[in-house]
DNA sequence: TGATGATCATAA
DNA sequence: TTATGATCATCA
């Protein structure tokens, strides 16, 4: 996060509740990338290339997340995660999101019922973003928050996917990102280079490049949609 | 074009 | 080093 962020006078205070929290969301829909530096005194970087968290960043900021760490939600109180969502000209989501990190030490002993995976989505703060890289960062608007919880079906789905993709981490060490309906595990790291090594129980070395879940853009989209909410 | 695999910046 | 925030860039 550039120190700029770090040096903003802002509410940052905790949201109390829900209704409080949407209320802040209300003050920036509409707004542009701009507007909202503007408002807190930050240059807009001229593109999101080499800052690629930088707008997720600020908008934690702005609407108070009390994140930094990793073993709660954003909203530590509320139990709600914000995540922004790019958008492409169409209004649809543009780019599958990254919800969490695979820890592949741990699946064996994981469930779904406890999984950091199933945590994170319990309750989600959509923000949708407009990212369609004609548009200058400067001039892209924020839309409408969605506060969303899973459907039955959905949560389903994610449960399957999530079973499904731990049997094969398990038995082959290792996914493509094509397996999954919602979720799909990929890559997550500064660079492929990056290996994580774990030592087996009989003395094998093996060497693992890390990886994150992700839910891919037909899901996020059913989410914008509105269709399977509440 | 969309999806997969790769990559960037920052903090603790 | 590994987590967070994500988007980039290439190939089919």
């Amino acid at each position: 996060m550039p120190e700029d962020i770090d040096q903003l006078m802002l509410p940052v205070t905790a949201p109390l509740s829900e209704e409080e929290l949407l209320r802040r969301c209300e003050l920036i829909t509409g707004k542009t990338v701009a507007q909202l530096a503007q408002q807190y005194n930050l240059p807009v970087p001229a593109d999101l290339r080499r800052h690629k968290g930088w707008l997720g960043n600020l908008l934690e900021r702005i609407l108070g997340a009390d994140a930094g760490n990793q073993a709660e939600p954003d909203f530590v109180a509320l139990g709600i995660e914000l995540k922004t969502i790019p958008l492409n000209s169409k209004g649809e989501p543009k780019e599958s999101t990254y919800v969490c990190t695979v820890n592949p030490r741990a699946v064996a002993e994981t469930h779904w019922q406890t999984c950091w995976l199933r945590r994170k989505l319990s309750k989600v703060l959509w923000l949708p973003l407009e990212a369609e890289n004609s548009i200058p960062l400067e001039e892209r608007y924020i839309g409408q928050a969605i506060l969303w919880q899973p459907s039955e079906h959905q949560e389903t789905v994610l449960h399957q996917d999530w079973e499904e993709l731990m049997e094969i981490m398990i038995a082959e060490g290792g996914v493509t990102a094509r397996l999954g309906r919602y979720l799909q595990i990929r890559p997550k790291a500064a660079h492929s280079r990056v290996t994580t090594r774990q030592v087996g129980h009989d003395g094998e070395v093996e060497l693992h490049h890390p990886c994150g879940f992700y839910l891919r853009t037909s899901f996020t989209q059913q989410i914008l949609s509105g269709k399977a909410c509440c």
